[in-house]
DNA sequence: ATACTACTTGGAGTTAACTCCAAGTCAATA
DNA sequence: TATTGACTTGGAGTTAACTCCAAGTAGTAT
């Protein structure tokens, strides 16, 4: 699968595509003899998982800590699973605050439509309200 | 309330607030007669708006804009709601992203655990399975 | 064989959102 | 009055994560 392809699928530019690999956020990805990137299946499961890991915020200097054990072999384990539990507790701590914004939206959303269906301000203050 | 105090609050430095304030995420905050700022509730509503607007990745331009059609007065009440929306539909997006994200990590931290508990790989490469 | 196109590389540039800094001011204390 | 410490300003610097670029090469269509 070409690089083109890969972005295609997952939404992304060649230039962050290579970016991974360059850094390491992804292992190096297979190649054709005359040196352009040939993505197999296992390249495009490294690739979602970056995408996927990348889009909530996780921390590129963790994907390569991720990797980086991943390559070192069984030994690597648990430091691997402390390494994902460490990403999950940032993202489910991301998780609440997106959460509450969500309320908080949805509340603030809620006076204005009544205000806009009414033609009448019933608030002081929109923003000076407890939400 | 002084500035440090607002930044013990809500966890944040000084010079966010008044970055926040300088560009206009946050209206013009109360001063004492020397000019240092005294925060009224008012002032703190729409810190904690902002804080929390932000800690869920909406833009600063967008809480910018929000304030300043909120100072052009009831003229722009559609206007507010309509950016709202359009941020509740950014803030959802992410959300949906983060909840996939999880769910990810949850599987994947679950297989190491069983790999750790029993002391065998049950799995080629735990990268390459669907999750 | 000759274009043409898409790829390659290392490195420089960009962006959003802070974060820091130097120089100056003010209120309270010694 | 002199010093202290927290505050003020405008502007420069930093950071993470891309994003772009110039120069070069490889595979494909004429």
């Amino acid at each position: 699968m070409t690089i083109k392809e890969v972005c295609e699928q997952f939404d992304i530019t060649p230039d962050t595509l290579r970016y991974y690999e360059r850094v390491g956020v992804i292992p190096e990805v297979n190649r054709t003899k005359g040196g352009i990137r040939d993505y197999t299946e296992e390249d495009i499961k490294w690739v979602e998982n970056a995408v996927c890991m990348r889009s909530a915020g996780v921390p590129v200097e963790m994907l390569i800590e991720y990797v980086k054990l991943f390559q070192e072999g069984d030994g690597t384990i648990k430091a691997r699973r402390d390494l994902l539990v460490e990403a999950r507790v940032e993202v489910q701590a991301q998780l609440d605050k997106y959460q509450s914004t969500m309320d908080r939206l949805n509340y603030k959303i809620s006076r204005y439509e009544e205000a806009i269906k009414t033609g009448v301000l019933t608030w002081d203050n929109c923003e000076s309200k407890k939400n």
